[in-house]
DNA sequence: CACACAACCTGTCAGC
DNA sequence: TGCTGACAGGTTGTGT
């Protein structure tokens, strides 16, 4: 599910409630997510004074002492929520609940089970099989029009296909690729080759303030998201085209043309949405 | 190498 | 009400 903002917010959320602390009690319910934990994931981390957290495209990256990290990955259903203790009866799907030296609790809960947990050294941290082949991060200056250019160049792929391929660029997701291609006018038909050159660099602004918007909604709900139910890792926030199937275009739409309506067109297996007038 | 597609797993919703 | 099929925000592995 989460896509860099909403990964993002959940990082900035645990921040608040995790760094500086000290993990007195892990529960480990069930033996694997996505992949097996690690041998003696709980007991590894138990005991550990968390340092600093970080993300890296999808990732979640927190080191605590010892020199470990401890990745998390959110899949697509995957979330944290927060919650003074002491702890209550485990709810469905609640696989991993994390137990602070200031009495709060951190549950992870994944219905679908493709997230995805590691602990490991940090000095294998560049050579992560799962961080190591990612793109530039959007928000990073590694990101610019001439790079994203160099990586589309060439490529007979749909550039909707294009900009969910990790090693492009890391942290775009299905939801943030349509935004983003909608905002520049681009079919998502298109081949990713013709977007190389002056359409990358009007592209990189557009993918830029697609993302900080949404970072910026999920910061507005993180302000008292204890008080609330505690979960991290959803929010609402509006699309323009995604999930709008059949519905106006919000830019050209108004006419009631039939042309002007919201198309869902599946490519390479996913969703995507956008405006066959808009975008060319 | 580049690309398309199935698989992983569970839940929800529309339609019959 | 119950069944079936489509679909869901990600990533890896396999096959062409």
């Amino acid at each position: 599910m989460p896509e860099l903002p909403e990964v993002e917010t959940v990082r900035r959320g645990l921040t608040l409630k995790l760094e500086g602390r000290v993990l007195v009690r892990v529960d480990q319910h069930r033996p694997n997510l996505r992949f097996p934990l690690p041998v003696d994931f709980a007991a590894r981390l138990t005991g550990r004074r968390v340092l600093s957290l970080d993300r890296r495209a999808k990732y979640i990256l927190i080191r605590v002492d010892g020199g470990l990290v401890w990745m998390i990955h959110l899949g697509m259903s995957g979330s944290m929520v927060v919650k003074p203790g002491p702890a209550g009866v485990p709810a469905a799907h609640d696989h991993l609940v994390f137990h602070t030296d200031d009495g709060w609790v951190v549950t992870y809960n994944d219905v679908r089970r493709f997230g995805f947990m590691d602990l490991f050294d940090e000095s294998g941290l560049d050579s992560h099989p799962m961080l190591a082949p990612l793109g530039p991060e959007p928000l990073g200056n590694g990101f610019h029009g001439v790079a994203l250019s160099e990586r589309l160049a060439g490529r007979r792929t749909p550039i909707k296909a294009a900009l969910l391929d990790q090693t492009v660029v890391a942290g775009l997701g299905n939801i943030y690729v349509c935004e983003a291609l909608f905002r520049a006018g681009i079919a998502p038909t298109r081949l990713a080759d013709s977007v190389a050159g002056a359409d990358s660099e009007r592209l990189v602004p557009i993918i830029r303030d697609v993302l900080g918007e949404a970072i910026a909604a999920g910061g507005s709900t993180l302000r008292d998201f204890v008080q609330s139910d505690g979960e991290l890792g959803y929010f609402q926030h509006n699309f323009r085209v995604y999930g709008r199937e059949d519905e106006a275009c919000v830019t050209c739409g108004h006419d009631g043309a039939p042309e002007g309506r919201i198309r869902r067109i599946v490519q390479s297996g996913r969703s995507t949405f956008f405006c066959p007038r808009c975008q060319r």
